[in-house]
DNA sequence: CGATTTTTTGAATCATATCAACGTACGTGG
DNA sequence: CCACGTACGTTGATATGATTCAAAAAATCG
């Protein structure tokens, strides 16, 4: 049940039986169908998600009722939304599952608790967040420098899986174009 | 010379006076003039920078040579081309002064020697990397959601300061928008 | 299988980019 | 400290990529 987690960690850090004990004891597992919510507009997000399996979009909605979505996350990745998990105000995204999914969850409270107890997971996450902060400034650089077609083009050489796997209005979504942009992209691209 | 380095620190986490000394001995001081470059593209990153005053820009050059600012760094800043200082490949990007500025340098060995040696130090970075997190979320949020003038008008709200000492090119850049739309866009807002 | 969601296609519209010209501010050397 | 040169900001006219809205086709789900 822990080993994605375990797995996770052990690839970037060493940890002690003991502390693997203490890991586990943290989390809980939720099992959630598709369509189900982690979190709503409004809702204090108390816990972060660890994705054991199935995907998961985290994803505001404007006032036109339009979803942007800012993150996806599959398995062994994490996911919540760390501005309302860090200080404690309400979110203003919803986290949903696109697939039947199992998440490990951890309350602020046990996370903190826990990198007391073990703080070499202090490093785990630091190095977890450099590795993601210079994704995200990948993502940054394509938005404010490339036009549609070149962003979905460099989504898909990064991240070929959800390519596949996920509904195009979402990776449109992802990307700041519309689905029928996205569309017209992918006829004019295959006919080169 | 290390005050704001220390503070920076010590706002996040406690630290012994021999902490400190590591602290002080792991650094060096650059001084630049404005246009001062302390990365280009094509270079290795081996240093991280903190901003002990004055204004860095980071940007990339696309193919028509025009510029793509993906930070700013002023005083108590960090700065530096992460991917390239993680990964030791070669960087994309430029790194250069706005202002006179004196940053202080740690080189990617001995930033890891200083984590083993003040461990406390995991903590302070991954506190520091987690509101990096939400902060560039919120930046993502606004690239994919938002106009071109609601998202001025968010980072006007952001960073009053910036909005104030640099180049409005450079705001309009780090926006993704041109500049002559920006200078629109400034009329518009003024009239209402 | 039928129902719902997603994707595609077309036509009109809109926001922003582009290009060019002019005015202004800025800082740098004499 | 002034004058010159360069960089920056503004404005206008036009072009363009992307959006919007609507409807049909295709895929997916229960």
């Amino acid at each position: 049940m822990y080993n994605l987690l375990l797995q996770s960690i052990e690839k970037k850090v060493p940890i002690t039986q003991a502390a693997k004990i203490e890991v586990q004891n943290a989390f809980t597992l939720k099992k959630l169908r598709k369509r189900d919510y982690l979190l709503r507009d409004g809702d204090i997000c108390n816990e972060m998600y660890f994705v054991k399996n199935g995907c998961m979009i985290l994803y505001t909605l404007d006032d036109g009722g339009n979803e942007h979505v800012t993150q996806f996350a599959v398995e062994g990745w994490w996911v919540g939304d760390m501005y309302s998990y860090l200080s404690g105000l309400p979110s203003n995204m919803f986290l949903e599952a696109l697939e039947p999914a199992e998440v490990l969850c951890i309350k602020r409270e046990d996370r903190e608790m826990l990198l007391t107890t073990v703080p070499i997971l202090e490093r785990y996450f630091r190095i977890l967040l450099e590795n993601n902060f210079v994704a995200i400034h990948r993502r940054v650089a394509n938005l404010i420098s490339k036009g549609a077609e070149d962003k979905y083009l460099d989504f898909v050489k990064l991240y070929p899986q959800f390519a596949l796997r996920v509904p195009q209005k979402y990776i449109a979504s992802y990307l700041g174009i519309t689905p029928e942009t996205l569309s017209r992209i992918r006829v004019q691209s295959a006919e080169r």
